[in-house]
DNA sequence: TTAGAATATTCGCAAATGCTATAGTGGTGG
DNA sequence: CCACCACTATAGCATTTGCGAATATTCTAA
């Protein structure tokens, strides 16, 4: 059970990948599409594709001799809207780490 | 930035590391307390540890020799109860398909 | 049926990961 | 000071991952 949610989040721990499935959350595309867009090669490409497929966060459509991919839930969309938000906030710190680093004086608490 | 994010993910990817915030989701724990929960040896707990410190996935607090941590932010338990409820719809789905195998009149609709 | 377009798969290799075992570091009590 | 305790860091090894290049598969059009 763990293992599986594992295997979810380590499908989503690479930015090739991250960039994929923030596509996707805009709506279905093409394998093509994909590469072009995330601008890899069509290779790299489909073999992150078919980690996000094996390990289920998308899923495909046929049409011709095109495949359509899109997310399986809208989910995968609002988790990584949370986590841009938490890395904006943790941005925020570090940019704070930065300046005592510059002021040791600077307004940040609890630092020894 | 989105590399950022994948470090994150990728600090999530492992049903031990999992384990250990699902832990730390209830309260702070010394490192010796974390690995005789998990049930691994300390040496591995201390890797564990270290890699979601590397992720800022946890912070630390010291009191005498024992080491106390905690998350960072209770963003990462959110994540994983939503990753909970994903895995259990998707469970469901899984059983679903079994039954087909089973029985193809299964009630599924869509299915070719 | 043959050519071409869109994807998928395999291969070889460099790099990263996970684990055990083995040090190393820093507090604490005697 | 010294021995212990809790914890961290490193080494060595097997396994996995990520990549481009080359090759295979599948669909379509002519």
């Amino acid at each position: 059970m763990r293992k599986f949610k594992a295997e979810i989040f380590q499908a989503l721990a690479h930015p090739t990948r991250i960039f994929i499935v923030q596509s996707l959350a805009q709506g279905e595309m093409t394998a093509g599409k994909i590469s072009e867009v995330v601008g890899i090669t069509q290779s790299n490409a489909s073999q992150h594709l078919a980690i996000l497929r094996n390990k289920h966060v998308v899923e495909t459509r046929k049409d011709g001799n095109s495949i359509y991919y899109r997310l399986r839930d809208p989910l995968f969309g609002e988790m990584l809207d949370k986590m841009r938000q938490y890395v904006v906030a943790q941005a925020m710190v570090a940019m704070n780490h930065v300046a005592e680093d510059q002021d040791a004086n600077a307004s940040v608490d609890n630092v020894e």
